[in-house]
DNA sequence: ATATTTTAGTGAACAGTGTTTACTTTTTGA
DNA sequence: TCAAAAAGTAAACACTGTTCACTAAAATAT
């Protein structure tokens, strides 16, 4: 626990740059960085829009922040599947399924986190701060996942687990990519319900791990 | 052949459209939608932004043009291989990795193509339209070689070609998607050479496909 | 060939956008 | 209490896509 040396004009400030950043959430979430105008912000919480540019230096800015929190609520939720103790074979798919349902969940969040890579983050592997950014420890955990595989013989022994993650995550995106732009994806007639969408993601999980493993059944 | 019922107004018309097509595809695969601007535009051809909306109804409308037309081509690409005679296996992948280099060489093309989904384009299957679309042709190629590898017995037998098609799919989608997003993806130092980003994409289209296959070697 | 109608093309304006500047008010810290 | 720093604002700048009323030109019909 670190001391809190914050002023109180230090705590107002932080309290009011939450304030903004919690009504653009409301925002973004529905419509995504294009409904999410300055002065349609700065009329939400009763500011004037330049006053929005005490607190952010650009609209950029403030949706990166958005982007970084929502990369954080990923990461938490494959790390804590990713720390269960239920089988190998199991766990692991359900870590790429979490992945793509939560992208898919808040798909503006998801869409906004590729696209537009602002100079603020680090997008990925070999770039300097790639493995201090969520979506670096992100990756971690997948490249980890894939090496304990290889260890317990469940997949290939000729498998690079950095090499390998770098695929399964172009899969995984690849889904939820599809969702997001496609919110009909798969497009399966629901009312014959012989397969919903989670029961895709849970279809395109196995297809993508299987490509992974030593032997078939 | 169908005769040209065209007359000299009609085919000037259609020269002016081109040209205007012309010019916004030139920026368009440099800049992407967002550095395509009507201004821009009628500078570029030496006439005013309102004489643009004599020709197309909107911003969108010309886009939608140049996304199909890019789609045109990845489709007479892959339809070029899936033709082909070589071996199945190493024609699947073809058609795969191909696929990804297009997308990637045209990064806003393919981007575009699939964000903000226009009325006009019929994105999925199941959807009025969709098999004529250029979209879905290229998916109908794909499940069509699925069917194949299934019937000569690379394939599982008890794969179902259309959803196997859609798992796929997502997962070539996810690695263009990443290129064009992380241009640096997969971020292997080039130097080094051990591996480029076509051989990454070969990778991918292997790892993809093996998880459709019936055994391993 | 002439009159009429349709089309091509334009300048100016509308309603938005992100952002900056000069300015006032409020709050803070010594 | 008083100077300094920060918060907040109105107005403007430079853009964007789009529409409207209007003129010039070309196509069609008489």
């Amino acid at each position: 626990m670190t001391v809190t040396v914050s002023s109180p004009a230090e705590r107002r400030r932080n309290k009011i740059r939450a304030r903004i950043l919690s009504a653009a959430e409301r925002v973004f979430a529905r419509e995504g960085a294009e409904g999410l105008s300055i002065r349609r912000l700065a009329e939400n919480i009763d500011y004037s829009p330049a006053a929005i540019y005490k607190y952010f230096k650009s609209k950029d800015e403030l949706v990166d922040e958005l982007k970084e929190t929502f990369f954080e609520l990923i990461l938490e939720n494959v790390n804590r599947i990713a720390d269960t103790s239920t089988p190998f074979a199991e766990r692991a798919r359900d870590c790429v399924a979490t992945y793509v349902q939560i992208a898919t969940d808040k798909p503006y969040h998801y869409a906004a986190a590729f696209a537009g890579e602002s100079a603020t983050q680090a997008p990925v592997d070999g770039e300097p701060g790639f493995a201090q950014s969520k979506k670096g420890q992100a990756f971690m955990v997948l490249s980890g996942m894939i090496s304990e595989g290889v260890e317990i013989g469940a997949f290939r022994s000729d498998i690079d687990p950095t090499l390998a993650a770098k695929s399964i995550w172009a899969s995984m995106h690849g889904l939820a990519m599809m969702i997001v732009h496609i919110p009909t994806y798969p497009a399966f007639k629901v009312e014959q319900a012989t397969m919903t969408r989670n029961d895709f993601i849970l279809y395109h999980a196995d297809q993508v791990i299987r490509g992974l493993e030593a032997h078939h059944g």
